[in-house]
RNA sequence: CGGAGUGUAGCGCAGUCUGGUAGCGCACCUGGUUUGGGACCAGGGGGUCGAAGGUUCGAGUCCUUUCACUCCGACCA
């Protein structure tokens, strides 16, 4: 393409509130456009990378059997009141009616729509197992879409459903799935992991995530630094912690008056005791379907932190929400003072493993400055969850490595379903004896515009973006230093039609400006390989620059084309 | 949702306190000079000052309402 044809309208200011540098490299060199809260023009060039990484997707699901369709954006409420989504999913549904006062979504993602599709079509279990995939936009409702492309509220997403008879048919699905992502985020030139996960609003048992490490990433992830051991916090697992003070000798269990000391760093200094053995208590709100709201208390050990997810998951809430100092009095609770004793019936009660059957612990007692002292939890019934967030330098669950955190982008994640959507919107099949059964489902998304910010947050410089091989817009950018010099601009032409006639995309930089001008635009731009056709030609020579580096060597012009295709291959 | 802030040319901003002809930089158009690191000179076009209502002889500026956008937070107990 010819620049002096493309629509690139490059910048040298970024819009003031884009902080990631894919954001203000993706707005500057014109790949994308602003056009509200979280929702964005693809311009030509943006509109090329989203086909590349797109295609690259397709080619490697294709290549695994799986099958592309593309369902209605639109979807019917009705479908997700029956799978019970409809509440469970809240606020990010943009929901509307149509002229008739119909209920309708716009689809987030699409496992009613597509369980809906197959049941009408699949009957037999000879027909399975089958997986079907759309490349398509989605809608979410975000609370606070930033960071550009990285979270926006349209974005576009590729969704995959597999349908299996069995439950090995089912864990073969999502085998396949790993592989092949795995593929496609290796052809894209990404670094990235796989790691265990939370199942969040999708629900379903087993859950990987393809996080490409970045430190601009939202999520933090957890790593082992001696085996593979990954996972998003939400998720992570540790090795039982043992404390290495002692514990406090406490000889009889009691009220103890504890004025104005609120937080587990005072009563540590107090009790002159470790935090290990204090219980923190976390009060929150759950929220679940109807409206309905409970008043959970978290109790962990002081040394620990909560984490939400886990915490949530724990009460199968649809949303834990912070309490506030009415609802707390109403409660019968006193910040700095709560504990998980004493309490009314209504309030519930969730320990974190860490103190399963402890002892001599300290706790608050409920009670405007007083904590409970001697607190012991052998032979009580009470519910144990894991709840804690694993922290930097906590032992590895599976190895005897230590932990530590880093930051991830996730681009994608693959879940094992089991019958939870078949069996909610009743799509069975018959299997060899005749029987109904629900599917059993997988489901496998990825982020395809999430991945253009990805690519860039993992591959930039301080003067632009640089493209992997397989996203570049194009293969290379030929720069006519001076288009007036009438020898440059023929062999900057000559070029340029020797390359398009062997199929390689390539951008022409014909425009009537000066080199310093065009340079900053090439590198801004981002593609892989250049050609300066300028000055040195003189000399019979042309410069090659690598984005990646800037490296430059100047090559003798008959050799350029050669040099070229030799490093495009 | 809670808190803070911003809406003025395509983009980035000043002007608002103290009411009196709408400004700057970049970008854009014309002509000329220049041509290897975002050039220079001269000329030019472009605005319901987010919207609605009010106060006033007069409102970008003051008052009321509203909409949009952005940032921070959603932690501890």
């Amino acid at each position: 393409m010819r620049f002096t044809q493309l629509l690139i309208p490059t910048s040298k200011e970024a819009p003031s509130d884009a902080v990631l540098a894919s954001h203000i490299y993706l707005m500057r060199a014109g790949y994308i456009q602003s056009v509200g809260s979280g929702l964005y023009n693809f311009l030509p060039l943006g509109k090329r990378v989203l086909d590349n990484v797109r295609r690259v997707a397709k080619e490697e699901l294709d290549r695994a059997g799986c099958q592309e369709v593309d369902l209605s954006f639109v979807t019917p409420v009705s479908l997700w009141k029956e799978s019970g989504r409809f509440e469970k999913y809240g606020k990010e549904l943009l929901r509307f009616k149509d002229r008739k006062n119909n209920d309708f979504v716009l689809g987030p993602t699409h496992e009613e729509m597509m369980v809906n599709m197959v049941s009408q079509t699949v009957r037999s279990y000879k027909q399975l197992p089958i997986n079907l995939y759309q490349i398509k936009t989605k809608f979410r409702d975000e609370i606070r879409p930033r960071f550009g492309l990285m979270r926006g509220r349209e974005f576009l997403m590729k969704d995959g459903y597999s349908f299996a008879s069995s439950e090995d048919g089912m864990k073969a699905d999502f085998d396949l799935m790993e592989k092949t992502y795995s593929r496609i985020f290796k052809r894209l030139g990404l670094n990235y992991r796989i790691v265990e996960a939370d199942s969040g609003a999708i629900g379903g048992s087993a859950s990987k995530e393809f996080m490409v490490i970045a430190d601009s990433g939202e999520d933090t992830i957890v790593i082992c630094d001696n085996c593979e051991y990954a996972a998003n916090i939400e998720a992570a697992k540790r090795a039982m912690v043992a404390c290495d003070a002692d514990e406090p000798e406490i000889s009889i269990s009691s009220k103890f008056q504890t004025i104005d000391i609120k937080s587990i760093d005072d009563l540590s200094a107090f009790f002159h005791v470790d935090p290990y053995y204090l219980i923190k208590t976390v009060a929150k709100k759950a929220l679940y379907d109807g409206g309905e709201s409970k008043i959970v208390l978290f109790a962990l050990r002081g040394s620990d932190e909560l984490e939400e997810t886990k915490a949530c998951n724990s009460i199968d809430a649809n949303e834990l929400v912070d309490i506030n100092e009415e609802e707390l009095r109403i409660a019968g609770l006193v910040a700095g003072y709560m504990g998980p004793s004493n309490l009314s019936e209504e309030i519930i009660v969730v320990y974190d493993e860490g103190l399963r059957d402890g002892r001599s612990l300290i706790c608050g007692a409920n009670e405007e400055n007083y904590h409970f002292v001697g607190y012991d939890l052998r032979g009580v019934e009470v519910t144990y969850k894991d709840l804690v967030a694993v922290q930097s330098g906590d032992g590895c669950p599976k190895c005897n490595g230590k932990l530590k955190h880093t930051k991830g982008i996730e681009v994608g994640h693959i879940f094992q379903l089991g019958t939870k959507y078949s069996s909610a919107l009743k799509a069975e099949f018959l299997d060899e004896n005749g029987k109904s059964k629900p599917f059993m489902m997988g489901t496998y998304g990825i982020g395809i515009s999430r991945l253009l910010a990805a690519i860039i947050e993992q591959n930039h410089d301080d003067r632009g973006c640089i493209w992997t091989k397989e996203s570049s817009p194009f293969a290379v950018h030929i720069i006519i230093s001076n288009i007036k010099k009438e020898e440059e601009l023929e062999a900057g032409e000559e070029l340029y039609s020797d390359l398009r006639s062997r199929g390689i995309e390539v951008l022409l930089d014909d425009r009537k400006e000066r080199f310093g001008f065009k340079i900053k635009d090439f590198e801004l731009i981002g593609v892989p390989l250049a050609v300066v056709v300028g000055k040195n030609l003189t000399d019979g020579k042309m410069e090659i620059i690598t984005r990646d580096g800037l490296d430059k060597v100047e090559i003798k012009s008959s050799d350029v084309l050669d040099e070229i295709l030799r490093r495009l291959s």
